[in-house]
DNA sequence: CTGAAAGCGCTTACAG
DNA sequence: CTGAAAGCGCTTACAG
């Protein structure tokens, strides 16, 4: 049995100076200071040193936080826990953010919504001090929402469903994605092509279409309703939505190509299919969207429409600290720009040309 | 152009206060105190909520921490970054711990780690007040570094390499998880099964092993040293040592089972042996370990140990917070015991009997 | 080059 | 029921 990790008191500055018979200002200073350190004399800074080594001092950040009116430290708020694959995604981002906020010596804290219409209360109670700023993740909040949000908190959001007054949001060019997309399978001679949507009024459920659309038009593929098959945003819908479709249209021509609104949904599709001996790409050439980590994983690998999700996660902590720093006054307009990434398509072993004849749906479940 | 967010300063109890023209320590009560709150007359209570309102008060974290000398927060530290599936691992025990913490209104920051062994210097900056205990995710500190954590905070270790001393380790029944696998194999008629190991020296690397030669040993099945090849834990590692398994014994029999060290490294092997047109689970059963999401989303999905991964996170900020709230002078041993969550086999579709002739391995890479 | 003072925004005893 | 005081551990001017 040892003592209690906690037993005595941590050591203050107060205790460094003492045992190194200086005030704790001179501690401060060569222990926390940066610019002021050269004015204390090299034989007292070796005794603080040696003071500070020896009673294992370590700076509370809290007090300095409350001192500097600044802790340090990013928030990242976002709809963690849904399931499955948008964690893919947040983790992605995640790790952009961990990234450039670690070189910049800032911290992040991660904060849970589950969703964002009814915890925008929890928001609130977010901005209390312990961050600078903070980053929403894919914020689906309304502009309305959006104007209650705490007035001396800096944001920037990722991803965000709509624009928020005074938030500089970063986004990919998703449009051009889902055309890129569409356009590889054209290209590549398919000409009965699908798309799996996501959820009906998210942005980038609604970007995904006008992009499959205008890749249509421009190659003048006509387009009709039936080529929109609705799914969401995970596997298990991506997955539904596959059986349900095969199983309405048994015995009727498959698709020779699918675009999918995201790898989640390519996934599930890519499972239905296998479910019923269907060959990707033989049979079906299947492309996704967002180039997350299991699109190398999958079997076979997924071609895709990288986004760059490190990238961006890594930019809106460089927006946000940009804010954080230079808010001493300055103006922030109401409708700050967007920042828009490139995307690319990725061409991996979900897509060949089409089957030279047409495929038809099986009839029913074989064994697997 | 409206005013920058920050112009003006955030509004403190004093200010909330004088606007309802009471003292800042009633505001304290009322707006944060628990207990107390009951001792201020209600229509004070009124105004004060009100001028809070009025003011969008917001209490400030740093100044209640250093007051209380306690954060609402507690850190995770690990090493994210790790190219690939760690990050799955790492995803689903913080998913656990964020919603321990989330639901005792703990705050949670994310600290990471590049190598254990030399950022303990890191390590020690990240106890400085921030936070009021630690997570270490799968540390492999040595027992002599353990001795050099800082001694102010509590620490509560996940998957540790070695017994960190007054650390609980929190882990699951490794070797057993192995066994399990392994028997589920024999018990499924294999015969001819190899392992893919992990790292030499990690301890849940030689825990499978051992749990791998005692499923042989129980059911009789000869064991020698060919059966163990090295792969890592990575599906980049796991697909490297598949491809190079099957160059180096072309032509001569497949093994009908595979028991990998992790589902990354089955997801290489499954990768690479479909490059070759070997099926699974057909020609050959793969089995993984971690039952990590992307076991429901690889074809075919993978038969898998299950490590109650969320549910791990989460007991670890139990026991991490019960060391907090109850570090007020106790002793706590140098020795502490471990907490092991058990195992599970989940059976998926990459495992069958085996093929009733023997396969072999085809002598060179066919087209895909 | 070094120290005494005041303050960051909150809370916890202690008086009234 | 309410307020004046002191303190949490640090930092930033300001004196010497």
């Amino acid at each position: 049995m040892l003592p209690s990790q906690n037993l005595h008191r941590a050591a203050t500055l107060a205790d460094v100076g003492r045992e190194a018979g200086v005030s704790a200002m001179a501690a401060s200073a060569v222990l926390n200071g940066a610019r002021t350190s050269s004015r204390i004399a090299p034989e007292t800074r070796e005794r603080i040193l040696a003071a500070a080594a020896k009673l294992r001092y370590r700076p509370n950040a809290a007090a300095r936080a409350l001192a500097n009116r600044r802790m340090d430290t990013i928030g990242v708020a976002g709809v963690f826990d849904d399931g499955g694959e948008l964690n893919q995604y947040f983790l992605e981002i995640l790790s952009g953010i961990l990234a450039a906020a670690g070189s910049r010596e800032q911290n992040t804290t991660v904060f849970t919504l589950h969703d964002w219409d009814r915890d925008t209360a929890r928001l609130h109670s977010f901005c209390d001090g312990r961050i600078d700023g903070l980053i929403l993740l894919a914020p689906t909040l309304s502009r309305a929402q959006g104007k209650l949000l705490p007035a001396h908190t800096p944001f920037v959001a990722l991803h965000a469903n709509t624009s928020l007054p005074h938030v500089v949001n970063i986004e990919s060019d998703e449009e051009h994605g889902a055309f890129l997309a569409v356009r590889a399978l054209i290209d590549g001679g398919h000409r009965r092509i699908l798309h799996f949507f996501g959820t009906r009024g998210r942005l980038g459920a609604e970007r995904r279409i006008v992009g499959f659309k205008r890749a249509l038009a421009t190659a003048r593929v006509p387009f009709d309703d039936s080529m929109l098959v609705p799914a969401g945003f995970s596997t298990e819908e991506g997955r539904r939505a596959m059986r349900r479709w095969l199983a309405d249209h048994a015995g009727e021509p498959l698709p020779t190509g699918i675009f999918c609104v995201n790898d989640g949904v390519a996934f599930g599709c890519l499972e239905a299919l296998a479910e019923l001996g269907i060959r990707v790409p033989e049979d079906v050439s299947i492309v996704g969207f967002d180039d997350t980590l299991g699109a190398r994983s999958s079997v076979p690998q997924l071609t895709t429409i990288r986004q760059p999700l490190r990238a961006m996660g890594s930019r809106a902590v460089e927006v946000l600290l940009e804010r954080v720093n230079g808010s001493n006054g300055e103006m922030i307009a109401e409708d700050v720009s967007s920042v828009v990434f490139p995307v690319e398509l990725i061409e991996r072993a979900s897509t060949a040309a089409p089957p030279s004849t047409d495929r038809l749906v099986p009839p029913r479940k074989q064994r697997r």
